[in-house]
DNA sequence: CGGACAGTTTGCGATAGCGCAAAACGGGTC
DNA sequence: GACCCGTTTTGCGCTATCGCAAACTGTCCG
């Protein structure tokens, strides 16, 4: 099994407050593995064996209801965990886990993390804070969905994920991994077709640049106008 | 300030696995408070002075919108805690809180957290297992507003309800705590007079009673149903 | 180079649920 | 016992969004 390089991981927020030698003991217990786009990390249900920290790539969290239909939770960049089940005291996972580019992934036993944080507690406090923060973004997502209509949701989603995971370049802000209208309907609560007509839309106003699976914000600015407009104060 | 009888409070999963000896140590620290119905227990946005154990009655948590409006973020009820900002690492309560029945708490200042969690760890290990849950509980609310239609989202709200809060009659199970159709209205993401009609619409089917702030379930049951059909095998 | 396919666009009805408005209904108060 | 206020009910028109269907397009593959 390769060795991790510290120097890579030990700015991530999850390690604030280990000492070096600490972070040493910690990566020991891990192993690193690649998966390819499109390949399953974990599937929703599946007993939770690991954990895992995001290096390279980029990876959708998503759930499945009993009939079929797919919500996307969250998108997950480098330097986040996933596949917390068992600190949030699950023993199965809660959603699928899938490589939308082609990632490696930090994997630690599931059966670690007791040991792990007793010796390390600033691990339990830093996923304490992880934690509280997907929380509060759960909450807000639950209130934009009740409160705002479909394109301001839709706006919201796109800044949201221009901020975590924008390649800035000049034409504007692009996402940089593939992400279809679907993707982004199952992340807003809506349908593919609308999310295309909502695209299409700004595409023909100059506010974005997109195609299969690729989108690029030309005009943040007014992107983040169109996210928090008041719905009746509108244009005519 | 009286003293808080341990007894009381042992058996709550918040203090389990906390020796007796140190459960009166952590309860010194506190001192009890009663809200009447209809006052605040904190505003959301304020600085998190303290958290909050329920011991009688019941509160809500509310978000607002910059717009004003609202949703119902949960009901906390007996035995649960809120107010929890510094466990998730935000200096202000992101909700606000207020007692919908005479309710009694116990009130921590936030400054105890740091050496609380230090010298008991099972409350940290505690706290981080109900910090999970609701936030599961969040994903599963985002799936039901992204895929069911209101009349579900309703049935599943009451359901919810009843289990958290119900008092078993003859007639049925009664919510326990005073609740509007407006309330109802924001914990589904609709309107009051959405709301109102469902809750017509069932009482006349024999399916609840309801009046002012009251809801019984008299046929959980076929509300189970009702939560879990498939919209489009429905009846003629 | 010619499919084949997944993803995207677009048109066109259908409708669930909203928003407004007005009326009815408790339930507590003086 | 009359009154007042917050809650609930209900009617009615409107529209944002869905759902289906069909055409289109960029990409990968052989």
């Amino acid at each position: 099994m390769a060795k991790v390089d510290t120097s890579l991981v030990a700015h991530l927020p999850l390690f604030a407050g280990v000492k070096p030698d600490d972070l040493d003991e910690i990566l020991r217990e891990a192993r690193s593995a690649r998966y390819p786009k499109s390949t399953a990390i974990f599937e929703q249900g599946a007993d939770a064996k690991s954990f895992f920290l995001l290096l390279h790539g980029h990876v959708r969290a998503a759930k499945t209801t009993p009939t079929g239909e797919q919500i996307v939770v969250r998108y997950v960049a480098p330097g986040e965990t996933f596949g917390l089940a068992m600190a949030i005291g699950t023993a199965q996972y809660p959603a699928t886990a899938m490589a939308v580019d082609d990632s490696v992934v930090l994997i630690w036993p599931t059966s670690a993390w007791p040991r792990l944080i007793e010796r390390f507690p600033s691990l339990a406090a830093n996923t304490m804070q992880t934690v509280g923060k997907r929380l509060q973004e759960s909450h807000t997502r639950i209130l934009e969905m009740s409160t705002q209509q479909v394109e301001q949701r839709v706006a919201h989603a796109l800044l949201r994920l221009a901020n975590q995971s924008g390649k800035k370049l000049e034409k504007g802000i692009e996402i940089d991994f593939p992400i279809s209208r679907q993707d982004i309907a199952q992340m807003t609560g809506t349908t593919l077709h609308t999310v295309s007509r909502i695209l299409s839309g700004w595409e023909s106003q100059g506010l974005v640049e997109s195609g299969r699976q690729r989108i690029i914000l030309r005009e943040p600015h007014r992107i983040v106008v169109l996210a928090e407009r008041n719905p009746d104060s509108g244009a005519a």
